[in-house]
RNA sequence: GGGCGCGUAGCUCAGCGGAAGAGCACUCGCCUUACAAGCGAGGGGUCGCUGGUUCGAACCCAGCCGUGCCCACCA
């Protein structure tokens, strides 16, 4: 018994389908980006769900520790307090009310946007069961030797006070300033950071560098410290740069390091984490910055700034929390040893066992995972997962699973410091169903289906739930595809910013326009892989189209229209309900196609277009004069509508579950509450409330369509076409003519499609709005033109002769220039022997239709030459 | 410094080897009893440039120009 219908129960026989979202953060709201993101994690659910898998959708939130204290810690700001003088657990405990009224907030939002979560599953990276989960997998990479503690160069914010992974720095080109310090008669450095001097413990040169092998092992006089300081040779200096001398400081730049390593240099640490030079004489206490123009201009007072500054262009790391630049920074940390962990990741794509949607992004994939660094994973933080190694008063290590009592007795204490958030982020489509437990859920959902994100967590997230997944799930992949997205952007493809001011609030359009609205305009703009532009504007053209639903819908129930019963068969059926149940088989088996594509873009278009134009702007019309009376054609419109609305149903689900209930007659007629469709809140929002009993009491669970191959119909979908064609050719007459409604035409139809055309003589007239002011209507078969429908038009009374005219020879010379080609083509015998013949057979097709053409334009002009009134030909008038 | 991608109608984008497409914007007609948030009819593109492959290129290849993104321990 299921508590409803977004709760799935593990233990059904249905097969599974699962997508965990990605936590967004517990700080702020949801934007724009995310409505991006659940439009399409919601889209793939619900059509699972309506085709009868055990569809998972699980929804919760990252604790997301950097960003969180700093939000908390600005607040504390504005109160006049820290963190510092809170305490750790007052901290944290301030922490937690935050998530508590943000968290909440968010919720909100996701039932506004009509995410069909399990809200039942609800998770939070902090939660208890996820916290374990943490602990084991540290315990078990820590206990295979994957964990491991080193002083390294780490990047080091010297605002948020803590070490960041490599992808949390990023670069960007800085104008900078290149300046030359003259360490000794023969040597010269150049260095963008001039105040790190003070740490420098070697000069290095290349080996090979004749210039200055003669001085590898002496030692020169480091200025303005007295020191004395080693030349080294390290094939890492590059001679044809600057002097082709560097200055070395192995404590504060991570090639030094590794020079000052295999040199056995000592390391000077002479600033402290604030980025205070801490290096005891005139520049202690300055910050970096101010201490590199202080020293720069020490050095000028003694003569030994040797070129003018040069301005200097080079790539500068920041915090990405803050923006601060990042220091490098040697000091002690945690890191995960990711060799084995990358490998696996990168072979489970390789070997087809994840896909990327779109594949192409599976190469920066490969780039990263099969080049990466050792992941640094303490934090210098309080909000986190505290790492679970606690050292003793002799120095002992000791890692505490779950479970096990931390080392008691004097001396042992805790590691003060917590995990990287992205750390329990990759445990999340596991540890979300119970791992480590052996749960119902996790034997039932994991592997994940798929996993819908933006690339730009490609790497911070993906690759990480990929290296986790492997490992803890004995070589299970955490999920079977990687649908990825780009980001949203305004309708110039403009990155949204609060300081250009073109942000959008999801939640203000969808009070003005609806939910429906937002996320059809959303899926809309969604390319695979690419980029999502939106605007206000296109966002009133998908709410007009919600709009048209209704009002469609409400036509079709004030006529009769429904959807019960079966549907009669096609033998008993008009041309026109043939036609429309055919194109509906071609929209079905397309739209399901777009589906296992991703491809929502695509999915919208082709529901926008069936459902506006052949539908509304068709069907509807040309049934207008039966509707009201044939039970096959309200049986026929009412199973377009329902199948329509089921397509469309996973994108916008609320305007599609009111008019579908009223379609099925489930609820009153959607006629009777003309309300904003779209902002409606549908049942849908909660359908735990609903109980599903005998048969589908909501579009949610109804049956995803499926084509049906028997109303396929070529030759219905080829006479309607016709049809068209002539109802467009009328009109278009008319309004080149600025024809009156009241003014008559004379039609004269000829061509083989006119013969079953005669049958629909009614329509016609209807259509082009003649059937009042008899106006004449022919169809002959006289002018037998193969493959097409010539159609001659008059007025009945004055005719514009010169624009008629000049219409007729524009058509007419397009149908030469179309004719000449096709026979230009045809008459290649190159072609015709290499061409496949179905090209051939399209080109033949193209020449008839340009004869056809022809014939029509010149019937037409002959017409017209004679006089300028052509009720007297008899021809015309049949 | 590497890697990836993109340049198609005024704007945003589909199309990726066989007649140049969509939405919005624009022009002209229409209050036609589902819908004026609508209906009907139009205008508008040497598909970045130059070569090449092919019977045939917006689509494949090469070069160039422009543009965006990602990665990077270039002092």
């Amino acid at each position: 018994m299921s508590a409803g219908y977004f709760t799935p129960d593990p233990a059904s026989g249905r097969p599974p389908f699962a997508i965990v979202i990605p936590p967004p953060n517990v700080t702020g709201s949801l934007h724009i980006g995310h409505a991006l993101d659940h439009t399409i994690q919601d889209s793939l659910i619900r059509r699972r769900r309506m085709q009868g898998y055990e569809t998972l959708w699980l929804p919760g939130m990252d604790h997301a520790g950097i960003a969180t204290q700093n939000v908390v810690e600005r607040q504390l700001a504005g109160q006049g307090t820290s963190r510092h003088d809170l305490g750790r657990e007052a901290f944290v405990k301030k922490v937690w009310e935050w998530k508590a009224s943000s968290g909440g907030s968010i919720l909100g939002q996701m039932r506004r946007l009509g995410d069909s979560v399990d809200w039942s599953r609800e998770r939070f990276t902090m939660d208890e069961g996820l916290s374990r989960a943490v602990q084991t997998i540290f315990k078990r990479l820590y206990d295979d030797g994957l964990i491991y503690r080193a002083e390294r160069i780490i990047n080091w914010c010297p605002r948020c006070l803590t070490a960041l992974s490599d992808i949390e720095v990023e670069h960007s080109e800085d104008e900078g300033e290149l300046i030359s310090i003259r360490y000794s008669d023969e040597i010269v450095v150049a260095t963008t950071r001039a105040e790190t001097m003070l740490g420098d413990t070697a000069v290095a040169v290349h080996p090979d560098d004749e210039r200055y092998r003669h001085l590898v092992g002496t030692e020169v006089t480091l200025p303005l410290t007295g020191r004395r300081i080693p030349v080294v040779a390290d094939a890492h200096v590059d001679p044809s740069f600057g002097t082709g001398a560097v200055k070395v400081t192995p404590a504060h730049d991570p090639n030094d390091f590794e020079i000052g390593q295999r040199h056995n240099l000592p390391s000077i640490t002479m600033m402290d984490e604030r980025g205070v030079i801490t290096t005891h004489g005139p520049f202690e206490g300055l910050d970096r910055f101010e201490a590199r123009p202080a020293v720069v201009a020490a050095l000028r007072e003694q003569g030994l700034i040797v070129a003018e500054r040069r301005p200097y262009l080079h790539s500068v790391g920041h915090c990405s929390r803050c923006g601060t630049t990042v220091e490098p920074r040697l000091s002690l940390q945690w890191f995960v040893n990711t060799g084995p962990l990358a490998k696996a990741a990168g072979d489970a794509v390789r070997d087809g066992r994840v896909r990327f949607e779109p594949a192409e992004l599976s190469k920066r994939y490969f780039a990263w995972v099969d080049n990466m660094h050792d992941w640094c994973i303490s934090r210098q933080l309080w909000w986190g997962h505290r790492i679970p190694v606690w050292y003793g008063p002799a120095g002992e290590i000791v890692c505490v699973g779950p479970g096990e009592q931390p080392p008691s007795g004097e001396g042992w204490r805790q590691d003060e410091d917590v995990l990287d958030t992205w750390f329990s982020s990759a445990l999340w489509p596991f540890s979300t169903l119970g791992w480590p437990a052996d749960t119902p859920e996790l034997r039932k959902f994991y592997p994940t289906s798929v996993l819908v994100t933006g690339y730009d967590i490609l790497f911070f997230w993906v690759a990480r739930m990929m290296m986790f997944g492997l490992y803890a799930m004995e070589g299970r992949q955490p999920f079977d595809v990687v649908a990825l997205h780009g980001m949203v952007r305004d309708q110039f493809g403009k990155k949204m910013s609060k300081s250009f001011g073109n942000v959008v609030d999801p939640l203000d359009w969808i009070e003005r326009f609806g939910a429906d609205a937002t996320r059809f305009t959303l899926a809309r703009g969604a390319n695979p892989g690419a980029d999502v532009p939106v605007s206000e504007e296109w966002t009133q053209g998908s709410r007009n189209f919600c709009n048209k639903l209704w009002n469609a819908t409400r036509f079709a129930l004030m006529n009769g229209a429904h959807n019960r019963g079966p549907l009669p068969p096609a033998e008993l059926l008009s041309t026109v309900d043939r036609w429309i149940l055919s194109r509906l088989q071609h929209v079905v088996q397309e739209v399901d196609e777009q589906f296992e594509r991703y491809e929502f873009g695509k999915i919208c278009d082709t529901l926008y277009h069936f459902a506006w134009d052949d539908v509304c702007d068709w069907y509807l019309e040309l049934t207008k004069p039966v509707i009201g009376s044939d039970p096959n054609t309200q049986r026929v419109l009412g199973h377009v509508l329902d199948q329509v609305l089921r397509l469309l149903h996973p994108i916008i689900p609320f305007v599609t579950e009111e008019l579908w209930l009223a379609l099925s007659g489930a609820a009153s007629p959607a006629a009777e509450t003309p309300t904003e469709p779209g902002t409606a809140e549908a049942t849908n929002t909660d359908a735990a409330a609903t109980d599903a009993t005998a048969g589908p009491a909501s579009i949610v669970v109804a049956e995803w369509p499926v084509p049906d191959k028997t109303y396929v119909d070529d030759a219905a979908e080829a006479e309607i076409a016709s049809l068209q064609k002539v109802v467009t050719e009328v009109r278009r007459f008319r309004s080149d003519q600025g024809l009156k409604p009241g003014q008559r035409v004379a039609a004269r139809l000829s061509g083989l499609a006119a013969l079953s055309l005669a049958e629909h003589e009614p329509l016609i007239r209807a259509l082009v709005r003649l059937d009042q002011d008899g106006a004449d209507f022919t169809a002959t078969a006289t002018l037998p033109i193969t493959g097409g429908v010539a159609v001659a038009l008059d007025t009945r009374g004055a005719i514009d002769l010169g624009a008629e005219r000049a219409r007729l020879e524009k058509d007419r010379a397009a149908a030469e220039k179309e004719r000449a080609g096709a026979e230009a083509k045809l008459g290649n015998a190159e072609f015709l022997a290499k061409a496949p013949e179905p090209v051939v057979n399209k080109i033949k097709a193209r020449l008839a239709a340009a004869e056809a053409e022809l014939a029509r334009t010149n019937a037409a002009l002959v017409a017209l030459g004679g006089a300028g009134v052509a009720t007297d030909d008899p021809e015309v008038r049949s």
